[in-house]
RNA sequence: GCCGGCGUGGCGGAACUGGCAGACGCGCAGGACUUAAAAUCCUGUGGUGGCAACAUCGUACCGGUUCGAUUCCGGUCGCCGGCACCA
């Protein structure tokens, strides 16, 4: 009787083996494969199967990219470790949430060891890490230098849960991105980020990006690019004009109102006095809103406020009202309305009796009795004077430069990308390194000065008042100006746990240099990513930062490209029954640790890719692990049997060896990682199959160990060595199939009349189609009756004779 | 509402560019081994009819193109994801 599988002996082997002789060295002369994840926050709940699946395909790609290329591999892992969990839980325990951090690391890193994947723990960071952080605060001085980090008072987002501001991402469908509170606003001065100036090149170079569509789509649609232009309307009987943005200029002739945004600078100078008190209950009733409230109000609100502005094009006076379906932060706050051609103008103008005129003819006519708007921009102009008989399409395009050259308004562009809110009100997170000084304003702390400590506090209990915890620390916050040397304030607020995964990938390769962020020696030679991988949860938030802070970097001249992740791919999600997401107060967490145990790392890994499409949710089944399992432990069988028999490859074995080969190989490229477990099992199958008839020759059970390598390395390693070969079979060279001893001599092809199979035939590989369809014929005997129209020979495929 | 994606056995899923639908695995049923069980191995496994060879239906639904459609086109329904008054 053979050797049993045991993968609990073999897998602790070379573990230890591995730590000691690790089999990924940079020898300087490799060419380099960047292949990322997405560092995990270090929750107090370790990792479940979900996060596995992430970690195990980045893994068999590295891998992978180790044996075909013979690259070296940057595969690391780090930490983002700023935070509400942990602040959170300080909050309720008393512990400081750096120590129950480092707890967490310590045991999730224990957890990832077990996936066994190339981790090289001497690049780790964590951005809790004052020599971390201190690049941080750095990339915050600079931006603030260049004019991209500035302050203001302003509306923003509150999360009244978390009881912090947020930025614009962060909010989902009206509720806090984290907690799901209702999100309300609160004025307070923040800190912004200026992510709207690189707006167009975010935009412009997610072309360049080896990325899935839907995310390249997300981001495109998040940065909402328009083209159009801006009209200028005199207010009758005022100095000022209001200025407005439209993408439908062809409609200007249909505009029979104005709506301004109730914050608008105007819109409490317009009223009169009849309208006064309406207009200024309004503009208070608004400011009370939510934006919850906001979007849940889908009827119509508005108030008129007494005053007249005049469409510069034909003179015509138009009412100006207010209303809070005019965003005031987007194009100017300001809107000209033409009720024929908008919803939204249709149903305002429908519930205040404002006039209708529609100018795009539907079908060439005037639509009698409207019941809702004309919203497309293919018709001729009517009603519109000099513009009457223009296509509207073609109008839309040449209006803005028309209008630019008749002097009231100007040819433009408007982006839904709204600048970054950057301030928490909250303790867990890298302090701002901003001094407030009564002379100077805002004065960054020099450079040299940085790392800006994270001081320790009493009580990490936010305020509520939109003040940090921070600010309850005097001999923290009063110092002096580093311009002046005036008694002077520090700021308080921190920044979001977005500032530091905006940018680590970049310090991986230079971990330790305390001179610099990064050499730039360093990361011309290592930099960019080749590969990152991780949730589609981040499509648009850190991904569109990561790509902000890079392109500042590069701005600036600390590195040398503009696009930090060269390929990204999305995996699924692991969920647990009836697709129900993971969570410990559900109680559906699969720990991998048990598995691991039972089965050992190599199944488990093996399973994760075969529960379903890495790129697709799937749910967790426990139970088909087993099936898994059994295919290493016969694979193990098919080579410890054979690997002394001394057999030599037949035709046979070369043509199903190099076949193997090919599939694998190709399914692998098309990161079709579940159909390559299944590949596996069908050649092991075939295989043994073999062996029991005849014999398997060793050179064949190699080339199926390297191939099997990236995806259970333990068994792979042990075997590899049982055929004789001593150095790590992480250092073999991945094979290539040839083709021509994989083609076959004979095929099988089905026969069929008119599209339907009614048997199949072997014939030789290289036919002709005269005789393909007489041995069909032939094949087909007295079904054969009545008229043939037509015969279809599909080369190795398929014999089609088609009757009356 | 708008924009994406998806819909295949009891279950997870396969099918490259229009060419034998259901690979591979789970589960289930039967058998071998065993005192017995576990493990392992073998056989079967989309529906209907038939002892069987076989016939017939079948990839959400309706229709189209084609010698041939899970795949392409038009429409309907359902599910999932993103955006959500962006003028």
């Amino acid at each position: 009787m053979a050797v049993p599988y045991n993968h609990r002996e073999i897998e602790q082997k070379w573990r230890k083996e591995w730590e000691k002789n690790p089999v990924n060295v940079n020898d300087g002369k490799k060419p380099k494969y960047y292949c990322l994840d997405m560092f995990p926050y270090p929750s107090g709940n370790g990792l479940h199967v979900g996060h596995w699946r992430g970690y195990v395909i980045s893994d068999v790609w590295s891998r992978y990219k180790m044996l075909n290329g013979g690259h070296y591999i940057i595969h690391p892992m780090g930490w983002d470790a700023f935070g509400l969990p942990a602040e959170n839980y300080a909050i309720k325990m008393g512990v400081h949430p750096a120590k129950s951090t480092a707890e967490n690391v310590a045991n999730i890193k224990k957890q990832i060891n077990e996936i066994a994947a190339l981790y090289d723990w001497d690049m780790e960071v964590n951005t809790t890490d004052p020599e971390f952080y201190k690049w941080t605060q750095w990339i915050f001085v600079k931006m603030f230098k260049e004019g991209l980090a500035y302050e203001k008072e302003m509306p923003i987002n509150w999360c009244p849960s978390c009881k912090t501001g947020l930025a614009n991402e962060e909010v989902v469908n009206g509720k806090c991105e984290r907690c799901g509170a209702d999100v309300t606003k609160k004025n307070l001065k923040q800190w912004m980020l200026r992510i709207t100036k690189y707006a167009d090149r975010l935009l412009a170079d997610l072309d360049k990006l080896d990325w899935p569509e839907k995310v390249k789509k997300m981001q495109a649609d998040w940065i909402g690019k328009s083209y159009g232009a801006e009209v200028d309307f005199k207010v009758e009987g005022m100095e000022e004009a209001i200025t407005v943005y439209t993408t439908r200029p062809d409609t200007l002739h249909g505009a029979t109102f104005m709506v301004l945004a109730p914050e608008h600078a105007l819109a409490a100078k317009l009223s009169t006095e009849e309208t006064k008190e309406a207009v200024e209950k309004y503009i208070y009733d608004a400011s009370m809103k939510s934006n919850v409230d906001r979007l849940q109000d889908k009827e119509k609100t508005g108030v008129f406020t007494g005053s007249y502005a005049i469409n510069p094009l034909n003179g015509k006076k138009v009412p100006i009202w207010l209303s809070d379906y005019v965003l005031a932060d987007y194009g100017t706050g300001a809107i000209m309305c033409v009720p024929a051609h908008d919803d939204r103008d249709f149903e305002f103008a429908t519930k205040f009796n404002i006039p209708i005129i529609q100018v795009i003819a539907k079908d060439g006519k005037e639509i009698e009795n409207m019941t809702e708007a004309y919203t497309e921009a293919n018709g001729t102009m009517i009603n519109s004077g000099d513009w009457n008989g223009m296509e509207s399409s073609v109008l839309k395009k040449e209006a803005p430069e028309m209008i630019e050259k008749m002097g009231f308004g100007r040819k433009t562009t408007n982006y839904k990308l709204r600048d970054w809110v950057f301030s928490r009100q909250r303790y867990w997170g890298e302090p701002i390194p901003i001094v407030h000084c009564e002379k100077c304003g805002a004065v960054p702390v020099p450079e040299e000065q940085l790392p800006l400590l994270l001081p320790e506090v009493e009580s990490y209990q936010p305020t509520g008042t939109g003040e940090s915890p921070l600010a309850d620390i005097t001999e923290w916050v009063n110092t002096t100006c580093p311009c002046c040397g005036a008694p002077a304030k520090r700021e308080t607020n921190t920044m979001p746990q977005w500032a530091g995964s905006s940018w680590y990938f970049l310090r991986y390769v230079d971990s330790k240099n305390e001179k610099e962020l990064v050499s730039r020696e360093k990361a011309d030679k290592y930099l960019p990513v080749d590969m990152y991988i991780g949730g589609v949860e981040h499509a648009v938030l850190h991904l569109l930062y990561s790509r902000f802070y890079t392109k500042f970097l590069y701005d600036i001249g600390v590195i040398d490209f503009e696009e930090p992740f060269t390929k990204l791919f999305n995996q699924g999600m692991i969920t647990g029954k009836n697709g129900i997401k993971m969570s410990k107060s559900k109680g559906n967490v699969v720990s991998p640790d048990d598995l691991v145990r039972d089965y050992g790392c190599d199944s488990l890994r093996m399973y994760e890719l075969f529960v379903g499409p890495p790129e697709l949710d799937s749910e967790w089944d426990d139970r088909g692990i087993d099936g898994v399992y059994r295919f290493i432990t016969r694979f193990w069988k098919l080579v410890m049997d054979n690997k002394d028999s001394g057999e030599k490859a037949t035709k046979e074995l070369l043509k199903v060896r190099n076949k193997m080969i090919f599939d694998i190989s190709q399914r692998l490229e098309n990161f079709s990682l579940n159909t390559v477990v299944s590949g596996f099992m069908e050649y092991t199958n075939k295989l043994t199959e073999m062996a029991k008839n005849g014999g398997v020759d060793k050179e064949t059970l190699k080339t199926a160990v390297v191939l099997l390598a990236p995806f259970a390395p333990h068994i792979s390693e042990e075997l590899w060595h049982e055929l004789g070969e001593m150095d790590s079979v992480f250092h073999a060279v991945w094979p290539e199939a040839d083709k021509n001893v994989m083609a076959d001599d004979e095929k099988e092809i089905a026969v069929q009349i008119n599209g339907k199979t009614k048997t199949v035939i072997t014939v030789p590989a290289d036919i002709d189609k005269d005789s393909a369809i007489s041995a069909g014929k032939e094949a087909l005997g007295d079904k054969l009756s009545g008229n043939v129209v037509k015969e279809i020979y599909v080369p190795g495929r398929i014999i089609n004779i088609v009757m009356k």
